[in-house]
DNA sequence: CGCCTATTTGATCTGATTCAAACAATGTGG
DNA sequence: CCACATTGTTTGAATCAGATCAAATAGGCG
């Protein structure tokens, strides 16, 4: 079963990377599935898995992460309200890595042959889709240029441009603050730091004045200092709308 | 085993991860493009270029990496006769990394338009195609694994692992040695690791009897072993073929 | 042989981890 | 509304994996 809303998740977060048209639009906003509510920090699909639908986000913060054996975790990804984190299963029948939720958060298990179907009527959201599956392997790419060659501060100044930019495509950003519903530990294992360590990086990026935060609350207070320090450069995200 | 040398490179990677019919062999191997030679070490594309065509290896050891402000490189993947690294440029204007030679290699150029009208006219290749991007991705994310949690060598071991795999599975490799065409530097580049510490690193490995090597020729004494070490589970290569 | 590029070794330094404990928030049930 | 538990943040001190610097070998190869 499904609702009907003026703009789902998914049709406003392809919006923010591919030009649809208005078929196009609805034909995704009538994918049928059934919703789900999950607690914080939960599985949603696990390492190994062989799903037979995908999820999509409509509500929370979720995760893609991987466990060494020595139990320390790897975040890949984050992942917001548009998004479909397994979309690869589609694809790939064994899942490789591990989705989990940070936040609580409703998700649409969509039936992988609803989507399979979508995409043969209508092409061009295939290729929507396609161009998402690739903008994720470079943000992967960033992630990975971070944890094998920066420091921990600039680490973290990325990943606050990338989440900053990301949030407010899909119009969950202020101008120049938005909710960070990450621990500093989450941080850590993204970022493959020690949560000791983020927090006198963050301290050190409030004391240069980059930011501020207040609670869960994170105000960017210097966007070209924090873009700097992070050597960010927002191409890679392949967003349509331009940046301030 | 089998033992059709006559086909194309192209052909007998995607064999290793998808089962082709023999008509798709064919279309694939009369693809069009023109040859050309490279040096080792040199640009076969550059970050923010928007190329019209992309580039299949025919012979030689290629890799896509991308440089740090401080001028360190990163290194994200490297790539094999019957690989097309910059296929993403397909569906994405704008490439977010270089590619460049490790070897001389020997590569064709492609047009886009060839690819996209192969991939109408079969869209069984398609699948095929975005197979082999998702695997891309499963192998970004094992290095990411990594970088960012296990210890130098068993990155190392895993990497070589790895390679073995990869190199064995397009017919590179015999039975328990392989040529590996990195030097300790691309080595480091590739995990995040200092020279000096990837030499460590293998000697450290050597002295355990896992791996032993003369020249460019690098015999795994432990597959076993190193597999431990380094923590390898190769199903997130997805080859078709079974493992020793 | 001599040049250039890789590998190896040694010594030193440092970013980041680990361990440990205090402190702040938030939430829970009585 | 308070005592208490829980989870997250902060601070301090000791330690370590890995980086950096520097210089000595060892291979290839024209």
């Amino acid at each position: 079963m499904h609702g009907h809303r003026a703009e789902t998740p998914l049709v406003g977060k392809l919006d923010s990377i591919f030009a649809l048209s208005g078929e196009e639009r609805s034909a995704l906003s009538r994918l049928p599935g059934s919703i789900r509510e999950i607690a914080a920090d939960h599985d949603v699909v696990r390492e190994r898995d062989a799903p037979t639908e995908c999820c999509l986000i409509l509500e929370g913060f979720v995760c893609r992460y991987k466990v060494t054996d020595a139990g320390k975790r790897q975040i890949f990804s984050f992942h917001t309200p548009g998004d479909i984190p397994d979309l690869q299963s589609l694809h790939l029948e064994v899942i490789d890595h591990s989705v989990g939720t940070i936040t609580p958060s409703k998700l649409l298990f969509i039936p992988h042959e609803a989507v399979r179907e979508l995409c043969r009527r209508f092409p061009r959201i295939a290729d929507a889709f396609w161009r998402d599956t690739l903008i994720d392997g470079a943000v992967f790419r960033q992630w990975l240029l971070g944890v094998g060659r920066k420091e921990a501060h600039s680490r973290i100044a990325h990943l606050l441009c990338e989440l900053f930019l990301r949030l407010r495509a899909i119009g969950l950003a202020e101008e120049s603050a938005f909710e960070l519903p990450l621990t500093q530990a989450e941080i850590g294992d993204a970022l493959g730091l020690s949560t000791v360590h983020v927090n006198r990086s963050l301290q050190r990026l409030r004391a240069l004045g980059l930011i501020a935060s207040s609670g869960r609350r994170l105000m960017i207070r210097d966007w070209r200092g924090l873009s700097e320090v992070g050597e960010f450069d927002p191409t890679y995200l392949h967003l349509i709308k331009a940046v301030a």
